[in-house]
DNA sequence: GCATACTCAAATGTCAGACATTTGAATGTC
DNA sequence: GACATTCAAATGTCTGACATTTGAGTATGC
């Protein structure tokens, strides 16, 4: 018996909602039929479940009419779910610093015509909440929350949900990367007056600009690290 | 009992690896001494590995010495929960064509300045092989597989695993709603065409080429989806 | 001394049956 | 018609048992 049974049953209905068998909102059969149908018990049945319900796929309910229903998968879950992958990704991996950071530019840099195109009145008031919060004296952790604040608030500007999503990932997973700048370094100012320079090209709508402000907040960034790096080795 | 003890269990145990308290490697107690500590049954210690296990953050192991480990997450395993999860947002939320492919061509193009920098001969091989198996007669299967390689294949060229990745889910993603497109519309010239001028663009290293081809895809990409689902309605 | 076969114990994987708990729905009462 | 009661269907949990896998130690044979 390489596989688990629990695990290959799983397969199997998990296949059955990515490929459309079971949508959103149905409900599978009861434990008791499923151990039926599967010819085996009800624990490895409930295995299984558990397994697609760690996955987001399934919701389950007691009492009458419960049971296991097929989960529609929202952008908040999803964001989720990426965060977390792509931060034990980055810290299990040994990646370094530069690539990361060039990774996360790149990724930002890819929503600067939408942004411009797109941007509402609302993305700038939650652009200038977010640099509001940063430029008030606060704790690290604080500080930190409002960073990642404003660049979500910068990627939800392109007003393209898929965008959003994707650039989560980037985004949060670096965090704990940046806090070991920020911990460091207490001088935020470099990085307050990159931000408001892009929150003034964002609000002319000028992309070059942008673009000119992510390339020199991603070298700063690096240069950051470099110096508290270099702090850290000569202790 | 709003939460299921074997979810919290299960949470508890999660916040230890994503929190670095157990890493890469590191053996958690068996399922008994677990059982024994949480003071609950095994088979609700049982349930609660199982979703660690479906999440990839440990892997078990039969017999002697067996046990749960802790899972180093590796970038192909991240890769493939990314694909699934993308796909899977896309296929429930009812996202229009157009926002997809905006997102998919925008992200894309944030890899054309890293591209031209680093992009390697074996990348252009790769992009060119690509090319040659979509512009051989092929059935519909596989023109798709090869038109996912040949997105991979530039995308990679950027040389950033991370943006790799985060790439992977937006490009195959969309494979289900480009089929859509490549089932109906047989004539795949045009694709084809711009294709050789991307490949070209990125063997002189000219990104403004490349963010021009890219446009020019992506309105084509819009154009065709356009053009099917009009005779789609047709009929 | 070395290779092979055997045994053993520690784990996970599975099963069966029981009970607790939750919860919607049907039912009954005023 | 509003409210309380009962009921049954599910999931959640516990217990104990057995099957299976597998590495490590041990014995055997040469």
């Amino acid at each position: 018996m390489s596989r688990p049974l629990s695990a290959a049953i799983a397969d199997r209905l998990s296949a059955q909602i990515t490929g459309g068998e079971l949508t959103s909102g149905d409900r599978l059969p009861s434990e008791a039929d499923l151990a039926d149908h599967f010819d085996c018990s009800r624990s490895t049945v409930r295995e299984a479940l558990k397994r697609l319900a760690a996955r987001n796929l399934i919701r389950t309910k007691r009492g009458a009419g419960g049971g296991a229903y097929v989960n529609r998968l929202t952008f908040d879950a999803a964001v989720d779910a990426h965060v977390v992958t792509s931060t034990l990704l980055l810290s299990m991996n040994a990646v370094d610093f530069e690539t990361a950071a060039e990774a996360r530019f790149a990724l930002e840099a890819a929503c600067t015509e939408l942004a411009c195109a797109n941007r509402d009145q609302t993305d700038l008031s939650a652009l200038q909440a977010a640099h509001d919060r940063l430029a008030a004296p606060c704790d690290d952790e604080a500080f930190c929350a409002a960073d990642v604040a404003f660049h979500r608030a910068f990627v939800d500007a392109a007003r393209n949900p898929i965008l959003s999503y994707q650039l989560a990932g980037a985004v949060e997973a670096m965090q704990p990367l940046m806090n070991a700048i920020t911990y460091a370094e207490r001088d935020r100012t470099e990085i307050l007056a990159l931000y408001t320079q892009l929150t003034d090209a964002l609000s002319a709508r000028d992309p070059n600009q942008i673009r000119h402000v992510l390339r020199e907040l991603q070298a700063l960034t690096i240069d950051l690290f470099h110096r508290a790096s270099a702090r850290r080795k000569s202790r």
